[in-house]
DNA sequence: CGCCTTAAAGTCATGTCAACCCTTACCCCG
DNA sequence: CGGGGTAAGGGTTGACATGACTTTAAGGCG
């Protein structure tokens, strides 16, 4: 027989089965001296794991999208309307949840900038923690913690991801920075600028950072005609 | 307020919301001098898209998690055991199953051997296809189709997923032949050699494939502590 | 035994990339 | 207004990866 495929009629809820989202939401901090990369978690106010922290998270509607709700639900719960959202894994293990209920939780990475920070969390119940060093968090949150900061180590060299957290426009030395951040190690900035330019994902904006006590760095945006896709392993660099 | 994380109380389906697994098979048909991929399809016999062909997939069970129900549902539908699965993405696009029932699809991605596939389908309703020229699939069966294929081939070099199509023990040339399969271009025996043995993703066993018209080939086998975790894009390959 | 086929190993040119040099530009402060 | 500090931004080198090609090994078969 084939299958039953995604027929409502005989899967009528016989148990509880949710679906939430998850975000796990990234920020960096330009301000202490080493970079670090800080995330929003969210303390429990009800059972299970009252009074223990967690990603941002909540129940799936049923008129919005997969994107939607995680978009919502950190807007929610934390203010923060994140620059770049993408989807990291759905986590699905039976007992994950405790208490007998079944929930499926599709878990959304979210990047937000500094400024943007500063003027979302105004709650007790939300803080911002560094990401290498967390609590120990509620359901199976640092488990997805963990595999959310490996894929985005992992992802960095082949994304713009990194754009996500500047301005508009930015220098290459802010966003060696967050490179730096993310990698956890010192990049040269000869051969990141380099890199960069040599990938067209940035265009030079003609203006330069004026204001600071040395020579004016130049601003660069990203380029908007500019995907992922052609980004793979093989770059065709025949530029002439 | 903090989120209402994953909590069965406030989510008590007011609408039907379902979870569905839907599985990508892939089998390699070294019969055929050019060396394709095939997937598995089944035809549906019911409502909605009745008499359409669909990836198989089925409704979620409570008490078994994401990939067992994948396997499960694979098994069930096609007769197949993968040797390799792995979740690719959740689709949960509000309108992807028509009729006003909302469901959550977590796409799971196998690989078969070839041997395996010889014995499984023996339904009517279950045919193989090849994977760059398929139908018009049920629901978007077809964007699941695209987005796997793309990261199949994306993810071929720093991944052992091609070992998974084959047995035990193997020769470079079939090695070689899967890759050349994925990519769908040649790929030259001698420099295949020396990436592979230099990723030391493969051990020689020190056997050979006799019975050959020719030089008997080495047959390798996988690396047993050799996880794609350490291919990270820094390989500290100080080995002296 | 010679011929065919393919495996396996070696050679060489080219490209890529990190490490490190350098010069240049600009601001600040005296 | 001129010197010093700082970072931009470009150049060079050497290690290493990669691609194209050549050479040798090993077996089956007529």
């Amino acid at each position: 027989m084939a299958a039953q495929l995604e027929q409502p009629t005989d899967i009528s809820t016989d148990v509880a089965l949710a679906v939430s989202t998850v975000i796990f939401a990234l920020r960096i901090d330009p301000k202490t001296g080493l970079t670090t990369l800080w995330i929003p978690l969210v303390k429990r106010i009800r059972e299970p794991h009252e009074g223990q922290w967690a990603l941002p998270g909540g129940p799936l509607h049923c008129e919005e999208s997969l994107a939607d709700s995680a978009a919502r639900t950190l807007k929610r719960s934390t203010g923060l309307t994140p620059k770049y959202l993408e989807q990291l894994y759905a986590f699905g293990a039976v007992d994950r949840s405790p208490g007998g209920s079944r929930v499926v939780s599709v878990v959304y990475w979210a990047l937000v900038q500094s400024d943007e920070a500063e003027r979302a969390v105004s709650d007790d119940n939300v803080e911002w923690h560094v990401a290498d060093d967390l609590p120990t968090l509620a359901f199976d949150h640092n488990t997805i913690v963990e595999y959310a900061l490996w894929r985005l180590r992992n992802k960095m060299e082949y994304s713009r991801v990194a754009h996500a957290f500047l301005g508009e426009t930015f220098t290459l030395a802010q966003l060696r920075e967050v490179y730096e951040a993310v990698l956890r190690k010192p990049v040269d900035p000869a051969n990141f600028r380099r890199q960069m330019l040599a990938s067209r994902a940035i265009v030079d904006t003609g203006r330069r950072l004026t204001g600071t006590s040395h020579r004016p760095p130049r601003l660069y945006r990203y380029n908007s005609d500019f995907t992922m896709a052609d980004q793979g392993p093989l770059t065709p660099t025949r530029s002439h």
